[in-house]
DNA sequence: TGCGGCTAATTGTCTATACAATAAAATCCT
DNA sequence: AGGATTTTATTGTATAGACAATTAGCCGCA
């Protein structure tokens, strides 16, 4: 089981802000690895000398960003890191557009693993024939197409990419993987977080 | 000088989130327009009998997803809608690869307006020829290109997206752009609020 | 008029406390 | 043992109050 160390401030700007810099930190040099459990928010309050709200603020924007993974009573374990990043973008996008009042529609019209053609071989700066996720999507807006959107991603870097799924399902039934579980027992409580990330994904968007 | 009516909750869920849905509902009806001012947190929470934090963290998290722009002492207002959204998304990339503790990198090689060629327009059922802008720009984490991305933007109904400059200065420049404006005075306030959005775009991932 | 300093309104953050919601873990009862 | 129930740790939200930071607007003065 991994033991976490305590954390320190740097005092430079909001203590929020110092939370989510120390701890993306332990996170960044590997001290705390994916699928760790972070200290409690009373905790880490109580080690930090600051209240409990303002670790909330901290571990609660880290959430947002995919840093972290939090679950009643379970407590806060770092995330997965690697593929969300590709789909944060996506789920931001489909998070903005209806907030301005449009109902948001993601089309996903092929998601395929391609060998690099030379266009986009000497773009990416990469070997011909290097092996890349391709995605190719459109973005509506009250049923009208916004924007066409093509990517290559580099499966050497992002190789969770591959079996993403940019379907039509919507990013929400991929990031399900992304699902933090402690060391013992995997299958578990992977489950669970499944659960968890679905809820948080389905309902959020669906309320607003 | 638009006269703000009293928003109402409808009990449903957290009181935060029921403030966000209400101002975003007050936003989509038509009856807040962009560039129009919000009553302060003060009044907003007493009419709404809630804490003010409470309020704050609605407003906070509205102006996170670009709905809302807020200055200190001058107040909340709401945002200049339309493109903004399109360009969420990379701000998000570029503020979440950093968090995974890489360097990320954004370089835009192309950026025009281009009439839709026959295969684009197919794509996004739109007449060959009509007026999209063209993106092609590169993603990179530690210098290692992760993702290009091509884009084509329907200018009809994204029109912002054609001064947009998505050029190498990255997205925050252009975000200048959205700023709130009180009636009377355009040029004086849309400059004040360029240096606002500016210094939060610019000092928020600097320093994470 | 124009400039400079003062005032005060507004947002930004922090604290301490409280209670609700969730679900893991322990306990009890059969 | 095993299933039901109770306990309890943890996050999620709400509150009231306080002070800091920023800056628009006002007032005075040259």
């Amino acid at each position: 089981m991994p033991q976490i160390e305590a954390i320190e401030l740097d005092g430079h700007g909001p203590v929020y802000d110092q939370i989510k810099r120390a701890v993306t930190a332990q996170i960044r040099s590997g001290a705390w690895k994916p699928g760790d459990r972070l200290p409690s928010e009373a905790d880490l309050s109580r080690s930090l000398a600051t209240a409990r709200m303002t670790v909330n603020r901290a571990l609660r924007e880290l959430t947002e960003d995919g840093l972290l993974v939090r679950r009643r009573r379970a407590g806060t374990f770092v995330a997965q890191p690697d593929a969300p990043a590709a789909l944060l973008k996506i789920v931001d996008m489909a998070k903005a557009i209806p907030a301005r009042g449009q109902a948001y529609g993601y089309i996903c019209e092929t998601d395929d693993t391609v060998p690099a053609s030379p266009g986009i071989a000497k773009a990416m700066r990469l070997p011909p024939g290097a092996r890349l996720q391709h995605v190719e999507c459109l973005h509506t807006a009250d049923g009208e197409i916004v924007e066409f959107e093509e990517r290559w991603i580099n499966l050497a870097l992002l190789p969770g990419a591959a079996q993403a799924g940019f379907d039509t399902e919507g990013p929400g039934g991929w990031l399900l993987r992304a699902a933090p579980w402690t060391e013992a027992e995997h299958t578990v409580s992977a489950v669970n977080a499944d659960a968890d990330l679905a809820r948080r994904l389905g309902v959020e968007p669906g309320a607003a």
